[in-house]
Order: C-alpha cells, then sequence, then structure tokens
DNA sequence: AACTCTAGCAACCGCCTGTGT
DNA sequence: GACACAGGCGGTTGCTAGAGT
C-alpha cells in the first residue's frame, strides 16, 4: 500500500499525469469498490475511478472485484473435489486458468492458478509417485504387442524430422478421436495416489522409483509465445503417456535406464498427488478442510539425495529440458477393481476425444498435457536442484528426451504426423 | 527467542484479443 | 486496414504468516 505509480488507466499504458495506488487493497477502496459496482455495474473499469474516487487504475479494480469482491465467490481452501477437478481439467487443458475456472463455480483463475503452482511445487520437492508399475508393465506389454519400435521413437526419426527447429507446435486433428473415459482415468489415477496419511505411514510404498510419467506446468521454454485460446499449441509438453501407444515411449530404451531406478528427484516436475485424494473406496473428505501435506522434506527416499545423478545417469540425459515429465514410483496397487477406467486403455484417446466436440467431463483439448505428453514422450528426469536435500546446486537438469521437442511457436505444417500416426498406431489424420 | 525457510496468497505486469471508430 | 481503447489472460513478484531450526 502506498505505492504510486503512474498509470494512464487504459490499456497496458502509462502516463505520467495520473498516479494509481497499488498494493493492498483497503477496505475503504473495497467499498468504495463494491458501491460502484452496486450502482453502474461491473465492467467499464476505467471508469471506476472517475465515479468512485478510487486511485486505482481500471485493471486492478477489475481484478479486486473479480478475484476478492464479487458476491458469488468461494471462500476457503479448496474441497477434495474441487482438488481433484483442478487437477482433471488441467490434464484436459493445461494452463488455460481462466477456463478452468469457469468450469469450478465461485472459483477464481488466479486463485486456481496459485493452487495449482503451490501444489506442484510443493509435489516436485516431495518427488511423489504417481503410476502405478502395473500401468507401466501394461503399457509395455500392449507396446511389445503392437510390435513398436522404440527406434521410430527415438534419435533419429523423432529428432530430425520432429525437433526440425525445435521451435514450432504442430497443429493436429483430433477430430476422429474418440475418448474413452478420460474423467475415469484420472479418477483412476487419483485413486493411485497415497494420501498424505498413506505416505505417512507407507512411506516405503512410495519411494519414488518407477516409471510414471507426470505432467509438468513448468519448464516451458524460455520466451514462449503465449497463444490464446484457439491456439492448439502445445504450452509444454507435460502431461500424461496414458495408453498403450504412448506409453510406448516409455518403453523405449532412453526411457528405461535400469529399471527401478528412475527415482524422481525432489525437485523433478510431476503433477503428483500426495494430497489429499483418495481411492475410490476411500471417503472422501468433503468440506472446506483442506488436507495438508506431511512434510516430506526429510522423508526417507532410500536414497541419498547427493546420489541421485549418480544413479541416474543415463547416456541420453542431459539433452533439452523445456517440459518435464517425470518417472516416478509405485504407490499402491491398485487392483482392477480399484482401476476401473479407461487408464490403461485407450487413454490417449479418451484425452482428445473433447477436441472432437463430444464434451465429457472434462474438457479435453489439444491443449491437453495428458494429450501432449502421450503424443509427443517427452520426459524429462531433473536431479534435485540446490536447495533440496543437499543436492548439488550446479547440478544441470538430467534428462531422458525422446520424441520430438516443439517450442510453443505454431507449425503450420506438422512433419511429425507421420510419426504421430505411427504413435498411435493408426493412419488417423492427426495432422492439418 | 531469534532467525530462516516455505507456503499461500494478492497483486502487478506485459501481452493478447475484441470492438469501435 | 489502421488505430485506440477496454478488458482478459497467464506469468511473475512480493508480502505475510506459520513452521522449522
Amino acid at each position: 500500500m502506498g505505492k504510486v505509480r503512474h498509470d494512464s488507466g487504459s490499456g497496458d499504458e502509462f502516463a505520467i499525469d495520473k498516479a494509481f495506488h497499488k498494493g493492498p487493497w483497503t477496505s475503504a477502496e473495497d467499498q468504495l469498490l463494491i458501491a460502484y459496482v452496486d450502482k453502474h455495474g461491473d465492467g467499464n473499469w476505467n471508469a471506476v475511478q472517475k465515479h468512485s474516487g478510487l486511485s486505482r487504475c481500471g485493471k486492478s479494480c477489475r481484478l479486486r472485484w473479480v478475484n476478492h469482491l464479487r458476491p458469488d465467490l468461494k471462500k476457503g481452501s479448496f474441497t477434495d473435489k474441487e482438488e481433484q477437478r483442478v487437477i482433471e481439467l488441467h490434464a484436459s487443458m493445461g494452463n488455460k486458468w481462466a477456463r478452468m475456472a469457469t468450469e469450478l463455480p465461485g472459483r477464481t483463475d488466479n486463485e486456481i492458478k496459485n493452487f495449482w503452482n503451490t501444489r506442484v511445487k510443493r509435489l516436485q520437492r516431495l518427488g511423489l509417485p504417481i503410476y502405478p508399475d502395473e500401468v507401466r508393465e501394461q503399457a509395455m506389454n500392449a507396446a511389445a504387442q503392437n510390435g513398436h519400435n522404440a527406434d521410430s521413437l527415438d534419435g533419429h526419426h523423432s529428432q530430425e524430422s520432429l525437433e526440425l527447429d525445435c521451435l514450432e507446435i504442430p497443429e493436429l486433428n483430433f477430430k476422429h478421436l474418440q475418448l474413452n473415459g478420460g474423467s475415469s482415468f484420472l479418477q483412476s489415477m487419483l485413486s493411485s495416489v497415497p494420501t498424505g496419511n498413506q505416505m505417512r505411514q507407507n512411506p516405503g510404498l512410495f519411494q519414488p522409483n518407477i516409471y510414471n510419467v507426470i505432467a509438468s506446468p513448468y519448464h516451458q521454454p524460455p520466451n514462449r509465445k503465449r497463444f490464446r485460446e484457439p491456439e492448439t499449441a502445445f504450452p509444454y509438453t507435460g502431461g500424461y503417456a496414458t495408453d498403450e501407444h504412448s506409453a510406448q515411449l516409455w518403453n523405449s530404451p532412453f526411457v528405461e535406464s535400469t529399471p527401478g531406478q528412475f527415482n524422481v528427484a525432489p525437485d523433478s516436475h510431476f503433477l503428483g498427488n500426495a494430497t489429499t485424494y483418495s481411492s475410490p473406496s476411500e471417503p472422501l473428505i468433503h468440506g472446506a478442510e483442506k488436507l495438508e501435506l506431511p512434510s516430506f522434506q526429510c522423508f526417507d527416499t532410500q536414497e541419498e539425495p547427493g546420489d541421485w545423478e549418480a544413479q541416474h545417469s543415463n547416456p541420453m540425459q542431459a539433452i533439452e529440458s523445456d517440459n518435464t515429465l517425470v518417472l516416478s514410483s509405485p504407490l499402491t496397487d491398485p487392483t482392477p477393481s480399484e482401476c476401473p477406467s479407461s487408464f490403461c486403455d485407450g487413454l490417449l484417446e479418451s484425452v482428445v476425444y473433447g477436441s472432437s466436440g463430444e464434451k465429457q467431463t472434462t474438457t479435453t483439448d489439444p491443449d491437453s498435457p495428458l494429450l501432449q505428453s502421450s503424443l509427443l514422450g517427452h520426459i524429462d528426469i531433473t536431479p534435485a536442484t540446490a536447495n533440496t536435500a543437499g543436492h548439488n546446486s550446479s547440478a544441470e537438469t538430467d534428462l531422458v528426451h525422446f520424441g520430438p521437442t516443439f517450442s510453443n511457436e505454431r507449425r503450420t505444417s506438422f512433419e511429425g504426423g507421420d510419426w504421430i500416426r505411427q504413435l498411435l498406431g493408426e493412419d488417423r489424420d492427426y495432422t492439418k
């Protein structure tokens, strides 16, 4: 408070003749704004200053109203259901906070964004696992049955035809894809993730040492160009590689170093879920009570922190990192009955389904990190960073990367279409 | 008790799109 | 079509409270 800047109040240009307050809002300012909106309605935010006497720029007023003063806002922590919904939505649409907010009544984009970022940070630190071994095994089996050769996904093909300038993004046509229960996939995914209590009670179950692929909203390439809604750019290639085709990626020799040793570094990126999700057999805790994660910062991961790199040396590592998928460890041992979803069955298609216009529980589009990772199979494996458990602060990010690397610039023609078709094992036209 | 670290949150910034002229 | 403006969006920053040492 008390900060003052010069702001024209229109757009993002700043003028020198008008000074607006910045910083936290006072209750008096809130009352002025509320009174203004009561009288004039929301919108025309730049007129607020004129009519209300507020020394705030229009954008600031709008933000304050939208994020805090709107009467329909929910206050308090996210409920379990909301958290789950956020994860679902993020899996399907990426960092489209505003869109996600439309799916979560009473929650603002800013709130969701903060929630997500905080959660991801926390999970990164914890290195929590997501997918059970069964999933990986099934994926590998499926890959073997399909006879797909990892060569098609490794260096030559993908690197040459897809990386290209590594600066552009394919436009894909998913109209033929069918969804196979993306939401239920997430449900099962979540069900496989331990609750905080589970982890407390059975830390050994959750040692981060497997092959689960986790989305990361971070590690976006620098200088990434932001695109708006119609863009089907790949904001990042994080996501869940979940179906049998994308799972082939997991089977890549580049990914699989020493089985069981793909430990997740404490700072690795993933969409972990040591949060509040319970298995379907466990009742969710509803209400605003927020289950806090236990502090696992001293978690015994059966691995000396400083040994991460040594244990994960991989000739294919240290290639590139603009997005991150993390291989992590088994959690629980879900039986098929506990995993009724399409978790291992046509998941990619289920992810993509939404783009066909038949909206499911989860809005899905080609932006989906889920889809992106499925298609691109871009896996980074990151060691701990400096501030975590004594890891070498100078350690570069190690990663395993297969498949194409894209930046955020849109590519008008995608030479990787064949690659994707091969990946999907079909002759569908995913390019445009 | 003092200090440090971290999570959570509010707010800002810059870029973008849509609309009107 | 060019321009200006209003508003929206996503990323980032900075502050604060609480936990940990």
